[in-house]
RNA sequence: GCGCCCGUAGCUCAGGUGGAUAGAGCAACUGCCUUCUAAGCAGUGGGCCAGGGGUUCAAGUCCCUUCGGGCGCGCCA
């Protein structure tokens, strides 16, 4: 039996395609048939209407120039010398304006059809074999509930994970917690005067404009207070601040946990930024761009980096104007004057440590759009301490809008009326939620639509894969009821599966290999939501196109085949996205 | 002001490295269940691909520009 295992239908057919073309331009030449040149840059395609082929290349086109023809004739000297003896193709023809488009033979169709009904893990590919990467994603701020940046970023990343893992690549799934700098204060702080609060009132003690607002503030400081009672009125605010931080902070980490495991992420490493730097990994790099030259001694103690020198080839870096009105690249602050390092020094510590202490080939990040004034110099960065820009990757993900009713809902974490993760959660469905987030790309912005979410009928799309996948089960077990077996793919017979329903299913479920490895590629996951709704849409025609049971058996056994590889195929990438296969609905 | 993202059917969106007649879904209208799940299928209508220049055999796609919308530009993260 043909081993499978990480077969890849287009792109072998694509492959084979250029090899013949290439021979064939060779025998043209060598013969005469064409002048002699260097063999042009060309491309093969899936033309999208199969009227053109299977395979189309440009070659004739692109090399008018180099060999000095129109282009129908250096296509029909090219197809003159093609050889399609023992080839995947079985036939060829020029069209259009010099289009040479290639058809697959039967073996081809068969060996796609085997692959997805033998193949458990039909859509793996060993592209990334070898390679390490990490994804970094959602990495909240434990000062509070998650939002829908949390929330998209959560199933994007996820899911991009899922894709690079299919693609081969061995993957690490990553929370970064920060759990230490100016937003831990912050949140001390909050909680602080909020437990003063709930003694004195709250005029006594007002809530600074700059403090956490959310009613999830209020309830920690209240379950402090109902352990504590009026104690820690008498202590030093700081002794207040830090008692409370450690009573809260491992609760919203244990709550972030829960809540992103509910919506079934799992992740391989929670990573503390604290233990940057308590273990000087902070200081150690701080002292690696000192030594390198990349950062300097400001005359007032603060450590600031050198912008334009390692982050300008990455993009734009922050400008300053001068006193002359002219803007230049402003250095960055790695230390404060007062001698605590910002943000920006932690995170390349903390990339440091992906990369070099750890190991990884690259590290992909997954921001909100708004931090992408980051990415220069963080890629910079990277460069500056020895490592390189190349292997950090940033996904940015635009921002979310909810939409209810037709209108976009409002979000604000600081006013403590947000819809967090969690509300949502409750109110929609995590298959759809996963779902829904994986529809857009991550460049755009996402409209999530409320109303349609927590449908729990067929305008959900989600429901739309799911019934293949239960019509499929339903009418296996169906012809299991009539006493009919199948008799396996060894002996499938491609050509009998000639309607057009079943050679559309059959291409479709030919790119899904190719479509993981363009999902990893380039880091859109929404692309394999959007396949897999294209395969139960070509699934559906094909079922209400032809019948299965009372077929002539020859056709019967492929058409099961074909249920059986779309089942394969559905599964795959419903657990992938880690969304249910409903049996039946 | 500078930068990033977006602008395609009434609505939500697809349209790798430029390719052949610009596609889905929803909404609207018309059909299809005595036969494998109608949460389905078939069909109809619907477009100056925001506007204008340019590059070439070929532009929704690449370049320039204008106009709209979102997000950034901190010794915050």
């Amino acid at each position: 039996m043909t081993d499978y295992r990480n077969y890849n239908p287009r792109q072998t057919a694509l492959d084979a395609a250029r090899a013949l073309l290439a021979r064939a331009a060779e025998a043209a030449m060598a013969d005469g048939s064409l002048p002699t040149a260097p063999l042009p840059d060309f491309t093969v395609e899936v033309p999208a209407d199969t009227n053109n082929g299977d395979v189309a290349a440009n070659l004739a086109m692109v090399g008018a120039r180099a060999f000095h023809k129109a282009p129908r004739q250096i296509a029909d000297a090219l197809v003159a010398h093609l050889c399609l003896t023992g080839s995947l193709f079985g036939r060829v023809e020029v069209a259009g304006p010099g289009f040479i488009n290639l058809f697959l033979g039967a073996d081809w169709f068969s060996a796609v059809v085997q692959a997805a009904c033998t193949n458990p893990a039909y859509g793996r590919t060993d592209t990334g074999a070898g390679k390490k990467y990490n994804v970094e994603f959602v990495s909240a701020n434990p000062t509070g509930p998650m939002h829908m940046g949390n929330a998209r970023g959560g199933a994007l990343g996820d899911c991009l994970a899922a894709c690079l893992d299919w693609a081969g690549y061995t993957v690490s799934r990553e929370f970064y917690i920060n759990d230490a700098g100016n937003q831990i204060q912050k949140f001390g702080k909050s909680l602080a005067i909020r437990y003063l609060q709930l003694y004195k009132g709250e005029e006594a003690v007002p809530l600074p404009e700059e403090c956490y607002q959310g009613a999830d503030i209020v309830a920690r400081a209240k379950e402090f207070a109902a352990v504590h009672g009026d104690s820690y009125l008498q202590r030093d605010f700081e002794e207040l601040k830090q008692a409370l931080i450690d009573d809260a902070l491992p609760k919203n980490i244990a709550g972030l946990k829960g809540d992103l495991g509910k919506y079934r992420i799992e992740y391989d490493t929670w990573f503390h930024e604290s233990t940057l730097h308590e273990s000087g990994a902070v200081d150690k790099v701080i002292a690696l761009l000192l030594e390198k030259g990349a950062c300097y001694r400001a005359e007032d103690g603060a450590i600031l980096y050198r912008s334009a020198q390692y982050s300008a080839k990455y993009g734009v870096v922050n400008k300053k104007k001068t006193e002359d009105g002219e803007e230049e690249a402003k250095d960055e602050v790695l230390v404060r004057a007062n001698g605590i390092p910002t943000y920006f020094a932690a995170d390349i510590a903390y990339h440091y440590n992906k990369l070099a202490v750890r190991g990884f080939d690259k590290a992909i990040d997954v921001w909100g759009a708004d931090h992408h004034g980051h990415v220069a110099r963080m890629k910079g960065a990277m460069d500056a301490v020895g490592l390189s820009g190349e292997q950090l990757d940033v996904v940015l993900m635009q921002m979310v809008n909810l939409i209810k009713d037709g209108k976009p809902v409002r979000m604000s974490k600081r006013t403590g009326k947000a819809i967090t993760l969690t509300d949502l959660l409750e109110d929609v469905p995590i298959d759809s939620a996963r779902f829904f987030f994986n529809q857009r790309e991550s460049s755009s912005t996402l409209d999530f639509d409320l109303d349609l979410a927590v449908k729990n009928d067929s305008d959900n799309p989600v429901y739309y894969v799911q019934y293949a996948h239960a019509r499929i089960c339903s009418v296996l077990k169906k012809l299991e009821s009539e006493g009919i077996t199948f008799g396996g793919a060894e002996a499938l017979d491609a050509t009998l599966l000639a309607d057009p329903a079943e050679q559309a299913l059959i291409r479709l479920l030919s790119a899904f290999p190719a479509e993981i490895a363009a999902a990893a590629d380039r880091y859109d996951p929404a692309r394999i939501t959007r396949y897999v709704i294209d395969v139960a849409g070509a699934f559906h025609k094909f079922y209400n196109a032809c019948r299965i049971l009372g077929a002539e058996p020859g056709v019967q056994q492929g058409r099961i085949a074909l249920c059986l590889g779309v089942k394969n195929v559905i599964f795959n990438v419903l657990t992938m996205f880690k969304i249910t296969v409903p049996e039946v609905m």
